[in-house]
DNA sequence: CCCCTGTCCGTACGCTGTACGGTGCAGCGT
DNA sequence: ACGCTGCACCGTACAGCGTACGGACAGGGG
C-alpha cells in the first residue's frame, strides 16, 4: 500500500488549515473565502475538498490548528485565584493571536475535542479546590463566557470609523432621557475593551469564585 | 412636498424593520436575506433599497425595532444587587425574545442610539451607588459582557445534533490527558446554559459588584 | 392633454460555497 | 519498455447572495 509518503506533493489537510488560520487571524472571518485560501496555497479550488468536506469542516480544523498553539505548564504554585487568574489571562493571550476564534465559537460550539485543552486546568483547579462537579462547571462556565464575550464584544478590534459613530451617537444622546450615560461618553468608551478592563472584570469575577472556594473548604475541613 | 403620507402604499422602514426582526428571530441571522424578506412582504428584492440604503443599514433598523420593545420602570425598590439583578433578568429575557441581537452586536456595535436605552438603568444605579463613573462603566461592561456572551456561547439555540457532537467529542477524551473534564460530561452539558445556569454567574457577578458598592458606600459616609 | 416626479422592480454583475466530471501523472504488472 | 489503473488536481457550472442600473408606471400640476 502507498501510504503515507503522499504528502511529498506539498498539500496536506495541516498545511491548508495552518494557511485557513493565518488568513483568519490577519484578515477577519468574513475574508476568508475557499477561492482565496486555494489561491494562497497556489492550488486549484476544488483541491481544497479534496482533504475538507465542507468549508465548515476546514474552519474546525483551523480552530484545532490554534488550540494546539496553547499548552499550559500546570504546576505554578499560588492561590487558587492567582492560578485561575494567570490562566484565563493565558487563554486571553491566546485569543488575542487568534482572533477569529471567538468569531468562530459564536457560530458553532468547539467540535475539536483538542478545544478542551483549553478548559481542563480551570476545571481541575476548581475541583481540586472542593468545587462538586456541577458547581465547577457552572463557575467555569461564568470565566469563559467573559473571556469570549470580552473579545467579541469588548471593541479590541473596532474600526476608526465605528469608533467615531459610537462617540456621535454618545454625544446627541437627549440628556432627559438617559441622565447618566449622556454625561460619560468617554469613560464609557474607556471601558469598552482593553486590559485594563479585563482585568477589572476578571477580579470582580474572581471575588466571587473565591468567596465560594471558601465556603467549600470550610464545608471540607468540618468533615 | 408629498411628505408623510406615502406609508398608505402599505410599505415604510418601520414596517421592513419589524418584519426582518420577525424574520430573524424565527430563522436566524443567516437566514435573513434580502431576497426572503423581500418575497415576505410581496415585495420586489430592489424596492427594500428605496427604504435602506444597504442590507447593513436595515439590520441597524431591526435592532432599534427590537430595543424599542424594552422598557424599565425605573422605580423598583430593593437593594442595589436585587435591582441590578431585576435589570439584568430583564435585558436577558427581550434577548431570549430575540436571539439574533447578540448575534448581530458581535459583528457591530450598537449604532442605533436606541440601545444605549437598555443600559442607562444599570449605569444609573451604579452611579447612584456611589461608584465613580469609569469604575461603574468598567463594573457595567462587566455585567454586559456576561449577559450578552450568555446568549452567544450558552447554547440555548443548540440543534440536537450539535449537542450530541459535544457529548461524542467528550466521551471519547483520553481520561490521562483530560482527567478534569473526562469525568463529568453531564455536569458540563448541564452548565452550558438555561436559566440556572445564567443565574449562578449573574449573582457571583453580583457579589462582586456589591463588594465594591460596600467599599464606596463607606468611603463616602466618611467624607 | 402632456409631462414630471417618485415608487417600484426586472435584469445583470461579481461574489460565494460546492457538485460533477475530466486531465495528467505516478507506480505497477507484464 | 509499455500500457493500465488509481488518485491528486482543477475547469466549469449552478444556485444563491448583496446590490447597481435603468426602465415601467402611477398620480398630480401645467
Amino acid at each position: 500500500m502507498s501510504k503515507g509518503n503522499r504528502t511529498r506533493t506539498a498539500l496536506g489537510r495541516e498545511e491548508i488549515a495552518r494557511a485557513a488560520l493565518e488568513m483568519l487571524d490577519e484578515e477577519g472571518v468574513q475574508a476568508l473565502t475557499m477561492r482565496r485560501l486555494a489561491d494562497r496555497l497556489g492550488a486549484g479550488t476544488m483541491t481544497l475538498y479534496g482533504y475538507f468536506r465542507s468549508k465548515q469542516e476546514l474552519l474546525d480544523a483551523a480552530v484545532g490548528a490554534a488550540v494546539e498553539d496553547f499548552h499550559w505548564s500546570p504546576d505554578t504554585g499560588g492561590s487558587l485565584r492567582d492560578r485561575l487568574r494567570a490562566h484565563q489571562k493565558a487563554v486571553r493571550e491566546m485569543l488575542l493571536v487568534h482572533p477569529a476564534l471567538p468569531q468562530l465559537r459564536a457560530h458553532q460550539p468547539m467540535v475539536q475535542p483538542a478545544a478542551f485543552r483549553l478548559s481542563e486546568p480551570a476545571m481541575r483547579m476548581l475541583l481540586d479546590a472542593g468545587f462538586p462537579p456541577e458547581e465547577a462547571a457552572r463557575t467555569f462556565r461564568v470565566l469563559f463566557v467573559y473571556v469570549l464575550g470580552s473579545m467579541l464584544f469588548g471593541p479590541d478590534e473596532l474600526t476608526a470609523e465605528q469608533r467615531r459613530g459610537i462617540k456621535a451617537a454618545l454625544l446627541l444622546l437627549p440628556d432627559d432621557e438617559f441622565p447618566a450615560i449622556a454625561r460619560m461618553p468617554d469613560e464609557l468608551a474607556a471601558s469598552m475593551g482593553g486590559e485594563v478592563q479585563f482585568d477589572y472584570g476578571l477580579d470582580l469575577i474572581l471575588d466571587g469564585i473565591e468567596a465560594r472556594a471558601a465556603r467549600h473548604s470550610a464545608a471540607s475541613s468540618h468533615q
